[in-house]
RNA sequence: GCCCAGAUAGCUCAGUUGGUAGAGCAGAGGACUGAAAAUCCUCGUGUCGUUGGUUCGAUUCCGACUCUGGGCA
């Protein structure tokens, strides 16, 4: 089994700074499981590393397409896996940090997903037929289809409703039964999963300051930047926390005082997903910074854990 | 110094014709398998400012005090 080190927490937890210290340690390649840092241009709002901050340590799936394009699991899990071949290649480990938990799952479960493309056209059918009758009535194709999807789904959540009844479509496989298989997979990979969490005060307040320091950075300029390319809201990448925002205060929507408020808010809650999404995971290592206080005693008990592993340094 | 208005959940406030209270926001917990920084579900006990009085019973009525706004000097 090849090796494999996932480093991940809470955005603004300070992911990166250790992932540097840990590549340098063990050799390792940095893989980013990030929605947003896949992005080009979109470098402040992301939080995006910088060249200097890499110190020289590869990084793959950072600034790989345009804002405008479409990005999502299957296109992440691709290009992922042909990283990972390049980086066992040359025999070193690869270590896939960031804070998307469902990207992180479906490679470490190597998650199969059904060959077929998006139907786009049926989405919007659905989502039409949604619109003139309701929630409800859209739950209900879906609860004569597959009840078991149906009962775990609720009407008001529109996007897994139509998802479910969009994989049925394609593939002919009730929606439910696809989940219930891939689930149970077991990892192909000798992992160790870290987990970096920190006091949820001290954790906000570094996320508050975070947005005061990208507004200082040019986070406005970056996001009218983005909207002179073209960039609109509704796009994949402008629904990121920090773009939308924003592009609600240019359009007049809201104040800028209330736009930076809201990003601080959409923050907090997002990190608060992200811990609920690591707790459900098995076999997962947490390392508490209230506990581990500095860097070196975080990389120390990252080698035992390693080490227990059999995932030596090189 | 005097007059007026407030003082209730972390914040903004509502309310109780006297039987110890509830909304929004914030926050907490959860779900998630081709939009995931997305999308969705659930959750409200707090010396009702302090202290006397009236009352079977006061957060609610009355008095004093403290604090905060505003006004007059």
């Amino acid at each position: 089994m090849k090796n494999l080190v996932i480093l991940t927490g809470p955005t603004a937890v300070g992911k990166t700074s250790l992932s540097i210290n840990l590549a340098k340690a063990i050799n390792g390649e940095i893989i980013s499981a990030d929605s947003m840092q896949v992005y080009k241009h979109m470098d402040i709002g992301t939080a995006k590393i910088t060249k200097e901050e890499m110190a020289g340590v590869p990084h793959h799936l950072i600034d790989v397409i345009e804002p405008s394009e479409d990005f999502h699991v299957v296109k992440f899990k691709e290009m992922v896996l042909s990283a990972m071949e390049d980086i066992y290649s040359r025999g070193k480990t690869p270590i896939i940090c960031g804070g998307t938990g469902f990207y992180i799952q479906a490679i470490l479960y190597d998650i199969q997903f059904s060959d077929q493309e998006i139907d786009q056209e049926y989405r919007d059918s659905l989502e039409k037929y949604a619109d003139e009758n309701g929630n409800e009535a859209l739950h209900k194709k879906l609860l004569e289809i597959d009840p078991e999807s149906a009962n775990s789904i609720p009407a008001a959540n529109r996007k897994r409703v139509i998802r479910a009844l969009e994989y049925y479509h394609l593939s002919n496989e009730l929606f439910s039964v696809h989940n219930k298989r891939e689930s149970q997979r077991k990892s192909p990979y000798n992992f160790a999963y870290f987990v970096l969490n920190d006091d949820r005060t001290l954790l906000y307040n570094r996320i508050n300051k975070r947005v005061d320091i990208m507004m200082e950075q040019g986070l406005l300029e970056e996001i009218k930047k983005l909207q002179a390319m073209g960039m609109k809201r509704g796009m994949t990448s402008m629904d990121g926390i920090g773009y939308k925002e924003m592009l609600s205060y240019l359009d007049g929507e809201i104040s800028l005082d209330d736009a930076i408020e809201l990003i601080k808010k959409n923050s907090r809650n997002y990190a608060k997903r992200q811990l609920t999404w690591f707790r459900r995971e098995k076999e997962v290592i947490w390392l508490d910074k209230t506990i581990l206080t500095d860097e070196s005693q975080l990389l120390e008990y990252i080698f035992s854990c390693l080490k227990e592993k059999g995932i030596t340094k090189c």
